[in-house]
DNA sequence: TTTACCCTCCCCAGAAATAGCGAGGCAGGG
DNA sequence: CCCTGCCTCGCTATTTCTGGGGAGGGTAAA
């Protein structure tokens, strides 16, 4: 570790609860020195939690806006493994220009750094960073940082999941073999039929796995199931 | 960093096909000091990347035996977002004890810590280090390095990705926005008529988008629209 | 201005999926 | 040994989707 990053990772193990979860993004700003630090998660439920510095205002006009479903950040790290600068990034759309604007114009800071970070059962979350300042301030501020905060964003992620499995006693369904693989050809676009003779049964069968797999992920139909053993990281086409 | 990890990350950065992804392997097991250091990645439909010192033969056991489907180590990881000791698994069942005497017999050390990785589209990877030492040494080995092995590990998921993406020329289609809000409300499990009283417009209407995102999906019907565009990352539920 | 794409609405017939009931065999864990 | 979960097959009626065919108006870029 080269910065003081180090001191910080002790700080977020011994959090307990959600205030001193929130503190520490808090803590963690004003360490960098930076305007905002972020972490929120998304899961395939569409539960939502998170923590961070932005205002409330600027939280509360985002869900209202429902600007989750434009965010190029949400987007661009959700199709990536790797951190992005938010520079990065596709602007280009009208959505995401207007976006861009209200964003800043409550007080978020044109230069971000988002970590993506996936956990199991499809679980989402993102860590950002937040400043105003010019590019290569904030390249520079990145560079040095870089690796620590890989390591702080999944203590992030850590603490949030262990609060989470408090409330959540399911460990998440699981599919038996035949009952994944039924979905996975649904998922490919093949009809029941075709999928039957895929996997060599009669088309009464595979519609038995596709009703236990629809009970186990508690869906209301094929295509819920399908997108839901997607997200969950079940099934992958 | 607090070892001499620092300078391996250098090297893996400058990995640029497999043979050296694989030297990698070795030359962090012998920094280390260890038996092995494995990294594979696992793709429940059967593709398989990986690279380590793991011999062939216990490579090749592994996949005629049909391992995947028994490995405890995959079980536990898969479940879990924080690294793993082997130790913490469950290796009740019979399958497990077997699987473990064989593993054994075939050179793998008694003492194992896996971190899970996720990346896009349900990609799952694990990277391994094994030895065969006491509890003692192992937990004081890995307590060394914990953090700097999520960022060792997070480097090689980075670079197999890097190869990955050198086979695939994506440019996927884009949604319109009703598009998108129709293949989003269906992926919740919506029929096309609440979708469509949720949407505000009529089922006929809705229908054509589905159509239409259909067609520029490529998707031979609706839930394998869905199926694309949840894993192109158009939409999130 | 033209072109292109987006949004909205309509009809119909055939194909496919769904809900609800049933049956039996086989393996593993407690 | 029993119980649970998995795999396999069957029937019927109802609902929903699919694939064609239309039409008109809006906005935005070329």
């Amino acid at each position: 570790m080269t910065t003081g990053l180090q001191d910080f990772l002790e700080d977020i193990q011994r959090v307990e609860n959600f205030e001193e979860f929130q503190d520490a993004t808090v803590k963690l700003r004003d360490l960098l020195g930076i305007a905002h630090v972020v972490y929120h998660w998304v899961n395939s439920v569409g539960e939502r939690f998170g923590a961070g510095t932005y205002s409330s205002e600027w939280v509360d006009r985002y869900l209202e806006k429902d600007y989750l479903r434009m965010d190029p950040v949400i987007f661009g790290c959700f199709q990536r493994f790797t951190p992005v600068s938010w520079k990065q990034l596709d602007w280009s759309s009208k959505a995401a220009k207007a976006f861009y604007r209200d964003a800043m114009d409550y007080g978020v800071g044109n230069q971000g750094y988002t970590i993506p970070i996936r956990g199991p059962n499809g679980q989402f979350a993102l860590f950002t960073l937040n400043d105003n300042t010019t590019d290569d301030a904030w390249d520079q501020l990145i560079a040095r940082n870089e690796r620590d905060l890989v390591v702080v964003a999944h203590e992030f992620n850590k603490k949030a999941l262990s609060f989470d499995a408090q409330n959540e006693v399911q460990v998440g369904p699981s599919l038996s073999p035949r009952e994944a693989s039924a979905i996975t050809h649904l998922a490919k676009g093949l009809s029941r039929s075709q999928a039957a003779v895929e996997m060599g049964i009669s088309e009464h069968t595979l519609r038995v796995y596709i009703e236990s797999a629809r009970h186990k992920l508690g869906a209301m139909n094929t295509t819920h199931a399908v997108a839901r053993a997607l997200s969950m990281g079940l099934i992958i086409v």
